[in-house]
RNA sequence: GUGGCUGUAGCUCAAUGGCGGAGCAUCGGAUUGUGGUUCCGAGGGUUGCGGGUUCAAGUCCCGUCAGCCACCCCA
């Protein structure tokens, strides 16, 4: 029979790996609960137009990476690609646009894109996703900024480069794409041939290729950036004046380009050299016309993304766990059935009592206790029951003491002795 | 979606086209009821799957699936 196993590029979390995650989590959740952040919990699955409206219908997400079905009611749903489609709908759906004049939220949970498995990218993967609707002010882009740095200072990550840049807003970005495309047309036949596609569908992420030779036409190239209207520069200005209020140190970047079409001004994007190609772990940007074009009133919005497998790549081994363990073994029918009453005394005061639940020989269940990690060890047999006793082996002393055959007492002396 | 590399025991890996092995791990034993070190022993395999070539295939060829890495894309 053929063994079942996951489908391609998902995968089980377990162990160090899996502990590593909650840690994120955790550390996640203290600066989100700081700075006001509450949290939120999305599904997995919405309607496929959700996503095609929020992140762009030629985008290559939508086009070709999406968990797509027909439920049986017809109906086209979707397993999430990203967070901030669902998190935009619920803000809608929610009403908090007329409940509050400003919205703070963060969600943490699987996505879902159909792309081909490589080093830091599954097709299940997990994001941590904060949002911020409703504020116009540079302030809170560059507190986003502050509130990563932080972060991943707990967390001891070191080695990483904040870059951030500008991609404009509408009309900005409109008039630039005409000469863009004026300039790229010129230059046409120094392009590759993934370019040459982005030249028609959109020209901006021709600075993202790493192909050198476009790399250099580029170079050539005029920037958004830099001719970014007048609203836009002045907010790009005061955003890297807060930035440095808040000592965070940044790269701006005007090749930065984000995939997703709903960004505007601000984009950013963390990377490390220890990940592999796909070196960026955490971005974001705002998106100051989604909210009404996803039909709701004109609101304001940023947010950024954190891929909680590459962050964990980047994280030290965990120190090893001192927990204390004590383990139980039995000779003979009779300790044997001690067993649950010293069970139920030790869980009783927390302690994590360890056994074998077949009778084997002493010999197998020392060995047993020892590939455990068990620092303490009761041995019960017929000895010790006529005496009256449990003997308690402290595996690391290599010393042994009597214990009252009651459970109770047993275990109360043990944490006495031991302070377990 | 494209390309390169790789699939042999739970793990890491050997085996010129000629009887599928080792180390680690697991389990048992080494004076009766005492772990780690040491010694002895045991279990564990449809060589990813399906075809083909051959007297003979883990090995060569084709297909397929999966893993890794890169492209692409992105967190």
């Amino acid at each position: 029979m053929e063994k079942i196993r996951t489908l391609r590029g998902f995968r089980d979390i377990v162990g160090e790996e899996l502990e590593k995650f909650r840690r994120v989590e955790a550390v996640f959740r203290g600066h989100c609960g700081i700075l006001g952040f509450r949290e939120i919990e999305l599904p997995v699955l919405e309607k496929t137009e959700l996503f095609v409206r929020s992140i762009g219908d030629t985008t290559d997400i939508v086009e070709k990476e999406m968990f797509t079905f027909t439920d049986i009611g017809g109906d086209s749903l979707t397993m999430r690609p990203e967070a901030t489609a669902g998190m935009v709908r619920s803000y809608l759906q929610e009403g908090l646009h007329a409940k509050e004049r400003m919205t703070k939220v963060f969600t943490m949970g699987p996505m879902f894109r159909h792309e081909r498995p490589q080093k830091g990218r599954y097709r299940e993967f997990h994001q941590i996703d904060v949002e911020v609707f409703g504020v116009k002010e540079p302030l809170v882009d560059a507190e986003l900024i502050w509130m990563i740095r932080m972060f991943l200072g707990e967390l001891g990550v070191e080695k990483y480069r904040i870059e951030v840049n500008s991609v404009g807003c509408k009309t900005c970005r409109e008039s630039f794409r005409g000469v863009l495309v004026d300039f790229f047309e010129t230059r046409k036949g120094e392009l590759c041939e993934d370019c040459l596609r982005r030249l028609e569908r959109n020209p901006l992420r021709i600075f993202d290729c790493k192909n050198e030779q476009c790399i250099r036409v580029t170079g050539d190239s005029p920037f958004l950036f830099d001719s970014l209207c007048g609203e836009c520069r002045d907010h790009f200005e005061l955003f890297q004046g807060y930035i440095e209020d808040f000592g965070v140190s940044v790269e701006t970047n005007k090749r930065l380009v984000r995939g997703l079409d709903y960004y505007t001004k601000t984009v950013f994007e963390v990377t490390s050299d220890d990940l592999g190609a796909q070196k960026a772990f955490i971005a974001g940007g705002r998106y100051d016309n989604l909210v009404g074009e996803m039909g709701g009133p004109a609101t304001a919005g940023i947010g950024f993304a954190v891929g909680v497998e590459r962050l964990v790549m980047l994280l030290a081994p965990l120190s090893g766990k001192t927990e204390k363990r004590c383990f139980f073994a039995h000779v003979g029918d009779q300790a044997r059935g001690r067993l649950i009453p010293l069970l139920k005394a030790s869980a009783a005061r927390g302690i994590n009592l360890l056994y074998s639940y077949e009778a084997k020989s002493l010999k197998s269940q020392m060995r047993y206790a020892d590939n455990l990690g068990c620092g303490f060890v009761l041995i019960l047999g017929d000895d010790e029951i006529q005496k009256g006793v449990i003997v308690l082996r402290d595996m690391t002393g290599k010393t042994q003491h009597e214990l009252p055959l009651d459970p109770e007492k047993a275990i109360e002396e043990l944490e006495r002795l031991n302070g377990l």
